[in-house]
DNA sequence: GTTGACATTGAAGTTTACTCCAATGTTATT
DNA sequence: AATAACATTGGAGTAAACTTCAATGTCAAC
């Protein structure tokens, strides 16, 4: 006899808002069965999918990605060329990853010589910001700005 | 005599979409003066404001943040209680990035591990993970997950 | 003066992941 | 049987930053 738990137990237990477990439902992410009432009844492995769902969720994954690419987990038998195209897939995500780190290193830093241009503003920071606004340019499309502009952070009277 | 821009140059210059400018037009956030007909007419001072926006827009700030916390730069003098009412809001933004930096880079690691097990299962590789989807988990809502969990992430057959 | 390529406007649509609502059904308690 | 506290559903609303659309106006060239 499989314990199941009503969505009332999984929110409390997992945290997921009912309205969500609803959504999750609707959208055909997780689908429970149904009791003699039509009360949803979450099995055991609904739960590990929801729990599943939490963590990838954490790592980025859109409900469209997570629909799409991890049906595995009832799966019989581990297809190696599918474990090989999920992995390349979770390769892509971790560079997605990586880019987004140095993208918000480079912001950190960025407001890091705007706090100090603004704390004392000095020949130095001055400089320093125009070196990281040339290069966010580069980022932003390849290419340096075209019109002189000489400040770029409202420092200008 | 200021030189002006319209609308299909500040595209082109700045790579926006012209839909996109009339946009901020619209809310308030960029409105060039208008020519005889009643075409849309850039200043040089429009587009710097632009270029600050896009670099405002590459450090995370919404467009309702810039809208609100960045209108200084047409301000007369320097407002020094002002000056440090930014530099707390910068602080802020910058904690927030370190925040979201720390979170990807356990993403990272995450990813880097479900690849490793993906790759070749072992005991060893699905020790890591256990650990580290328990970590995650704790970032979630700071407690362990209730029911027994030997599979986080597919490998249940 | 007509064609084509621009410009204008208000309004509606897009995306994602919920979140809320109203009407109604079910269960447990009094 | 009435009431409270649950559950169900379809459908609508929310957020942000655009994007698309349709109807119309303007301008340069032929």
């Amino acid at each position: 006899m499989e314990k199941h738990y009503s969505i009332h137990e999984v929110s409390q237990i997992l945290g997921i808002p009912k309205d969500t477990l609803r959504y999750y439902d609707r959208i055909g992410l997780v689908s429970p069965s149904r009791g003699h009432n039509s009360y949803r009844r979450y099995s055991r492995d609904d739960m590990v999918d929801l729990m599943n769902i939490q963590i990838m969720q954490y790592a980025d994954f859109s409900l469209e990605e997570i629909k799409g690419k991890f049906q595995f987990h009832r799966m019989q038998s581990v297809d190696p060329a599918y474990c090989q195209e999920i992995a390349e897939f979770l390769d892509a995500k971790k560079a997605e990853a990586r880019k987004k780190i140095a993208h918000l290193e480079k912001v950190s830093q960025l407001l890091d010589v705007v706090i100090n241009t603004l704390k004392d503003f000095n020949h130095e920071s001055d400089q320093q910001l125009a070196v990281f606004v040339r290069e966010i340019y580069r980022d932003l499309h390849n290419k340096e700005p075209e019109i002189t502009k000489e400040d770029c952070d409202g420092h200008q009277n």
